[in-house]
DNA sequence: GTAACTGCAAAATATTTGCATCCTT
DNA sequence: AAGGATGCAAATATTTTGCAGTTAC
């Protein structure tokens, strides 16, 4: 795995450093949602909160990792697919957030209809939250 | 309209006062989302922002207004249709922010096919939301 | 060696809480 | 009159910015 953080890094033209290494794998070992303050919390002591958050900035920009819009205003960021490039994000993210633990599922290979838009609107990034409780909590 | 903005209060058990006209009235008018600082803005002067973070609250809670999840992380709130009642938001919102001019649209007439979710997921909430340009900018 | 990244300090924003006063009923 | 709502002050929390020192390449 951790090969594969390096290589992220590399394809996006971002120097290895420690912290981009280490939430990278926060990220892949989540498989998941993070919020910022997750990443604060399980990394106690090791990066200041600034640093944090101009990680997660250069990730989204650079197309690793993409936000998850939620109900209750937390930010959310999860890895992007392959289908993911700079300033372009996947077209549909289809997220599970579980109103109990609160964890966050992307449920990617869960099919929808695509919608249809009103005439003279465009379409550009669809989002569905679906919140509910999981599979472990139920 | 102004008999609407007192028939919600009243139905809804809360005393009329000018901030929850005013803020109704601006939401009728709107149709469409509104942020916090959108409120402040528009009521220049008139009240505290305290004021609008407790009744926006209140307004939430009592089914009045819902909150549209977005992926920049802006609070927004709307007001909800008939199916809403307190603590518990009608099931689908679908909603479409202008990348361009940022004005929220309610589509709640787009259908959609229901979302399956993988065994032991329960769904409670279902939030759509598709960005893009929208027919005034295209 | 140079450009980029980090940590610290501090500024700017956003949100919440407590309390005295005022308004609605 | 009584309970609730508002406004103000202040406490918290969150995010951004500037800059000097450090690190990656």
């Amino acid at each position: 795995m951790n090969t594969g953080v390096l290589d992220i890094l590399r394809n996006n033209n971002l120097s290895i450093t420690d912290s981009r290494k280490k939430i990278l794998e926060m990220f892949q070992q989540a498989d998941g949602a993070l919020a910022h303050a997750d990443i604060e919390k399980k990394s106690k002591d090791k990066f200041d909160r600034v640093t944090i958050y101009r990680t997660l900035q250069t990730f989204e920009q650079k197309g690793i990792i993409h936000t998850i819009p939620t109900a209750d205003n937390a930010v959310l960021y999860a890895l992007c697919k392959e289908a993911c490039t700079q300033g372009h994000h996947q077209d549909n993210h289809l997220h599970f957030i579980c109103d109990n633990c609160n964890t966050t599922y992307c449920l990617n290979h869960i099919p929808f209809s695509s919608i249809k838009l009103p005439k003279g609107f465009t379409k550009n990034r669809t989002d569905i939250i679906v919140s509910g409780i999981c599979n472990k909590c139920n």
